[in-house]
RNA sequence: AGCGGGAUGGGAUAGCCAGGAGAUUCCGGCGGGCUCAUAACCCGCAGACCGGUGGUUCAAAUCCACCUCCCGCUACCA
């Protein structure tokens, strides 16, 4: 589940996209599945960035969920549900799950200390005190001496407390806490991880809790944003509680729609499959989690420990079923180092979709890097180089001549029988994907249609049919009913990892359906008669191009490398660069003249009209004039600025951009505004629009 | 510090759980071929003593021990 918090970036999605190609997968060996998820609405930092933003907790992990929703289907990660922990649905489950649990004697009362920000009423998490500390003397965060001594710090010890939000003065308190009795299911937990499945950072990991001693769990906060613990409606659960019941409530969601929609959501997946059947309506959620359902999550790696000894604790402690294997995902770097949400340092997901590059070349990229649970560097070095040799050369190469040959010169599939040879070749790969499935492979079921299509070029050009054509007829038709054949099979075996290739595939051959709907039998069985000469199905990605993503991606490598203090209060592993990076040199690099300086042309302009574009989170189509004319400008203001308020808001723009189509709408100019924030560069006293700026 | 993951030809990776002919695939280098195909495709060659040390074994990249270096986790950030 993708934490409401932030934009998402190529890095979440790669633990959506692997759980997706799963369970796209486990549905074309034939079995039932629901992929879920939601956003995790709750927790401090969403009140804390709220607070500092001044919009309500709700507004603004809303607006996060309301993104990601929209975003996951782009990437073609069709959740069959995507809820989020706020929904009717999780708040019931949350408060049933620990009702049970406390009526099971699982939970107790006991008075811990908690600093307190006084002026605000505000409990305040130990990461968010910040004070020096009692062994080193250094600066150090609330919970641990992170510049000095590295020590772990216990609430209370810390010398001059002070609140990292508002700089008040911190002091503790004694507060009487819920806490969830986890050192009872040591036992159970010691036996359940040594059943599990998956990843083996997933199953190797937990064992120094489950090993050593369990402490039992703090399971509320002193907080006012969250599901209230049943009974006691001042003590706010701890997010961890109610975040993994999320997939559980999107299961019942899905259930109870009456038809399996197509939501999107991310965040960490969970897939059900409980023996055969079809997706959509009467799906029985209960059946999957409480009775003979098996549970699949596919995570991050840095929350291993609440997938593997939380939640099933109580999954456990509520009767319900275990997690049959947990999928625990690498990271994905960029030059070896995190990716960094505050710092701007990252591929997002938007830029990505924004390049207009189809989702599948990242799905296919990412999926099949490396293992799953190995970290990996993006680059668009690498993008380019996979997509072209593997994507474009090998199995669109592949595809297109066969299907273009076999058009030409049969109008479709040839009449002949398909070879033993090939017939084997394709059985052997089906054989591999099962295993692969089985296996919990995913990088293993993203490599299965590429080696195929390696296996038709090497087989076509050995057979070289178009000097058959005239020479052995028989036998070129043979070999081109074969490679029509092996085209089906690519097509079959795609589906899971580039499903909107594989869907474009099933249309060149003249297929009808979805491709989805078949399983793994259709890649035997005979392709159509006929069909039309096939489109390219990739296209190949230029030098150039590259090269310009290259010099955008770098400059804002350097620009937060140079700005190394952005943001300290992100999650771990979006943050964990060490203070080593500050090269400061950002003034002196790549200085220009006064003349190249003069080749930017920026205006006075004043907006006389606004109006949101349907289907975009954040662009707005302005009218600026700019003295001379009246300019149709797009610019991403949506999300930051209320489009009512910008009609006579005066602006600078950069009169002289390249014209370029956003949402189908044409920009003819761009409009500065600093930041993150887009707050709008304007002038200071009343220069007429049209005014040169220099 | 403890625990987990990783260290494989110039780069990127697979194999390790279920030990067995000196090892996969992609890029890059060198040399051929083909022309149906998006300067794509096919074939061949060069290049790694599989992080280090020691052990188990007839046999280890694969198992065990210790060590080095990267990344992560360590429970009130998610």
């Amino acid at each position: 589940m993708p934490y409401a918090n932030g934009d998402l970036h190529v890095g979440h999605l790669r633990t959506y996209v692997g759980g997706d190609t799963f369970a796209r997968a486990l549905r074309t060996l034939g079995q039932e599945v629901a992929f879920v998820s939601g956003s995790d609405m709750h927790g401090t930092p969403v009140a804390v960035n709220a607070w500092q933003e001044g919009v309500s907790p709700e507004e603004f992990a809303l607006r996060h969920h309301e993104k990601y929703e929209e975003t996951f289907p782009r990437f073609d990660v069709d959740f069959d549900n995507y809820g989020h922990t706020r929904t009717d649905a999780n708040v019931e489950l949350t408060q049933a799950f620990v009702r049970t649990l406390d009526e099971e004697g699982y939970v107790y009362d006991e008075e811990i200390a908690v600093a307190w920000d006084p002026e605000e009423e505000q409990a305040l998490p130990d990461r968010y005190v910040e004070g020096t500390c009692p062994y080193c003397g250094a600066h150090a965060r609330g919970d641990e001496c992170d510049e000095g001594c590295g020590r772990h710090l216990e609430p209370g010890e810390i010398e001059d407390p002070t609140s990292v939000v508002t700089g008040n003065p911190a002091e503790y308190r004694t507060r009487s806490h819920k806490f969830f009795r986890l050192s009872e299911f040591e036992e159970y937990l010691g036996e359940f991880i040594a059943r599990l499945d998956g990843t083996s950072n997933a199953r190797n990991q937990p064992r120094e809790w489950i090993e050593g001693e369990l402490k039992d769990w703090c399971i509320t906060r002193d907080l006012d944003w969250g599901i209230p613990y049943p009974g006691e409606e001042e003590l706010i659960l701890y997010v961890w509680v109610d975040a993994p019941v999320e997939y559980v409530a999107s299961t019942k969601e899905f259930a109870e729609s009456s038809v399996g929609s197509d939501n999107a959501e991310n965040d960490e997946s969970t897939a059900n499959a409980a023996g055969a059947g079809s997706a959509g309506e009467g799906f029985d959620w209960e059946r999957a989690w409480a009775e003979d359902g098996e549970l699949i999550h596919v995570i991050g790696r840095d929350i291993i420990q609440h997938h593997a000894v939380f939640w099933p604790a109580m999954l456990r402690g509520v009767g319900y079923n275990e997690p049959r294997a947990i999928l625990a995902s690498g990271f994905v770097n960029l030059d070896g180092k995190a990716f960094s949400t505050s710092r701007d340092r990252a591929v997002w997901a938007d830029d990505y979709l924004a390049e207009g590059f189809d989702p599948d070349l990242y799905r296919y990229y990412v999926v099949t890097a490396t293992g799953f649970q190995q970290d990996t560097d993006f680059s668009w070095d690498r993008f380019q180089q996979r997509v072209n040799s593997e994507l474009v050369g090998a199995l669109g190469n592949f595809v297109y001549r066969s299907l273009l040959f076999a058009h030409r010169t049969y109008e479709g599939t040839p009449d002949s029988e398909l070879s033993t040879e090939v017939r084997e070749r394709i059985e052997a790969a089906i054989e591999d994907f099962e295993e692969s499935v089985n296996e919990y492979s995913v990088r293993a079921i993203g490599q299965a249609p590429v080696e195929l299509a390696q296996f038709g070029n090497e087989y076509i050009q050995q057979a070289e049919p178009w000097k058959l054509v005239d020479d052995d007829p028989g036998r070129a038709a043979q070999v081109i009913r074969d490679c029509v054949q092996l085209v089906k099979a690519i097509g079959v075996l795609a589906a899971p990892v580039m499903p909107g290739t594989a869907a474009r595939l099933w249309a060149q051959l003249g297929e009808s359906g979805s491709i989805e709907d078949r399983g793994l039998d259709a890649a035997l069985e005979a392709p159509p008669a006929n069909f039309d000469a096939p489109p390219e199905l990739f296209e190949r990605i230029e030098d150039d191009r590259v090269a310009e993503l290259n010099e955008d991606l770098q400059a804002r490598i350097e620009e937060s490398a140079a700005n190394p203090d952005a943001d300290a209060r992100e999650g771990s592993h979006e943050e964990s660069d060490t203070a080593a990076e500050t090269d400061l040199e950002p003034l002196t690099e790549g200085r220009i003249g006064f003349e190249e300086f003069q080749d930017l042309d920026l205006r006075v302009g004043r907006i006389e009209h606004a109006e949101a574009i349907e289907g975009s989170d954040k662009l707005v189509r302005l009218e600026v004039d700019i003295g001379i004319e009246t300019r149709q400008i797009v610019a991403g203001l949506k999300q930051l600025h209320d489009t009512d308020s910008l009609p006579d808001q005066k602006v600078v723009i950069v009169a002289n951009m390249e014209k370029a189509e956003l949402f189908g709408v044409e920009s003819n100019g761009m409009v500065l505004a600093a930041g993150e924030e887009a707050d709008l560069l304007t002038t200071h006293d009343d220069a007429s629009p049209g005014t040169r700026v220099r």
